[in-house]
DNA sequence: TCTGGGGTCCTAGGACCC
DNA sequence: TCTGGGGTCCTAGGACCC
């Protein structure tokens, strides 16, 4: 039988922010999203005090203000670091590991109870990444992942469990599975728990007494595999290797809304640089691009305009300097003066990994793939931009970026930037 | 005034083929 | 008057996840 951990930093980013900060221990803490948008990790503190998860900056201000509440721009250098600490960590104490998110990994456990109890190896991940870390971390043990997710969930929610569910006796499953309400199950989300609920289901054991085949005709085959899985069939097994990427996406809010087709070239030019380097790294090139721009969705008072454009390149490339060009063309086909642009993006597709691209037909040494050194440009700049040294970018990115985006309240990369290590005194 | 960003998978429906 | 049936591929949109 299949055996699984999920194991699940706890308020990830909150938690990063304290590893540094030891005077904020007790403190309650938040980190906001990109641009200082919404509220987006509580520390315990913090959830204690009712601060709701997603919720506008603007809407809290007070309140924060009002129980000093630490309040940090999100730093993605630091938590990406922090993530990879905990997830070497983490491989070096199981068989094998799927990273899952940023702030969580599933384990294969499977034959480890032959050896070890799975209740003590659960507190042995649990210290060990704290020690070696220093991030708290709950662990839910299950036969599938599924089970393995809602074990975890109750691992974090029941103090007495001390951060660690075993879930693999059948008898256990069946009484977490009718105290845990249906929007704790991994898979269903806002609709589903609104149209399940409409139908008497109201916890994960009414969902997991459901026939498979009907909640198939009825829902889809992914929620039949969930109601398998809170059955302890497992459907879902663990993935080692990351799939390959099949599209990568870069889109950002503006600090200040943009009103000008110039300062728009330079934010779109900037996103494409960013998905180019992404792509590079990847070791992709992609076929197809699309940009697309919209005003505020927030706004009714506004003029409100939308609009996306994309192009099917002829071959294939991650050369910057064509996806710059492609780009800017499509953004002067959807660009409307007069709207107040609030947030724009690429997004690339349709990849090919090196060496597999169709050559060309009739191949013209027209403007797109006649770069020659364009392997070696690109990897000239990825280096460079990789390292300390300084930046280098392309001119259509522009200086000054006066929309950029909103971090007031940034902590310092205390373990990916020598000067900014933390200074112990 | 002020509301994130980046992904995946599945399904339905249309276009097209023979 | 009465106009098939079966298949593939692609895309857009919806749902979910963190």
């Amino acid at each position: 039988m299949t055996t699984f951990a999920l194991v699940d930093c706890n308020n990830f980013y909150a938690s990063c922010e304290k590893l540094f900060r030891p005077d904020l221990r007790h403190v309650p803490l938040v980190v906001l999203s990109n641009n200082d948008g919404c509220i987006v990790a509580r520390s315990k503190e913090a959830k204690a005090l009712g601060i709701k998860m997603g919720v506008p900056l603007h809407q809290v201000k007070d309140q924060l203000a009002y129980h000093n509440v630490a309040v940090f721009s999100s730093n993605y250098a630091l938590y990406g670091d922090i993530s990879n600490r905990v997830m070497e960590t983490l491989a070096a104490l199981a068989p094998a590991i799927e990273i899952y998110s940023i702030d969580e990994a599933f384990l294969d456990l499977t034959g480890v109870s032959n050896c070890m109890n799975l209740t003590e190896f659960g507190f042995q991940v649990k210290n060990t990444v704290q020690k070696n870390v220093g991030i708290g971390v709950g662990v839910g043990i299950a036969p599938t992942k599924t089970l393995a997710k809602l074990a975890n969930h109750a691992a974090k929610q029941y103090p007495a469990t001390q951060g660690v569910v075993d879930l693999t006796a059948k008898a256990r499953q069946e009484k977490l599975l009718k105290l845990m309400p249906l929007k704790e199950v991994w898979g269903v989300g806002r609709k589903l728990c609104t149209r399940l609920q409409a139908q008497g289901i109201e916890t994960a054991w009414d969902l997991a007494n459901q026939n498979p085949k009907t909640i198939r005709q009825k829902y889809s085959v992914v929620l039949e595999r969930t109601v398998r899985e809170l059955n302890g069939e497992s459907c879902l097994s663990l993935e080692e290797i990351a799939p390959p990427k099949q599209q990568i996406v870069c889109s950002r809010s503006f600090g200040t809304r943009i009103t000008q087709l110039s300062d728009m070239q330079e934010a779109v030019a900037n996103h494409v640089a960013r998905g180019a380097a992404k792509l590079r790294h990847e070791q992709q090139r992609c076929k197809h691009i699309s940009v697309f721009i919209h005003t505020s969705a927030y706004n009714p008072k506004e003029p409100h305009y939308s609009n996306h454009a994309s192009f099917q390149l002829p071959s294939p490339t991650n050369d910057t300097r064509i996806l710059l060009t492609v780009a800017n063309r499509l953004l002067k086909h959807i660009w409307q003066d007069g709207f107040n642009y609030a947030r724009a993006g690429i997004m690339l597709s349709d990849f090919y990994p090196k060496g597999m691209e169709q050559a060309l037909l009739f191949e013209s040494p027209s403007t797109f793939e006649s770069r020659p050194k364009s392997a070696e440009l690109m990897q000239l700049i990825d280096k460079l931009n990789q390292s300390k040294i300084g930046q280098i970018f392309f001119a259509r990115q522009g200086i000054e970026n006066n929309w950029k985006m909103k971090r007031q309240r940034l902590s310092p990369s205390y373990t990916t930037d020598w000067k900014q290590l933390p200074w112990v005194r």
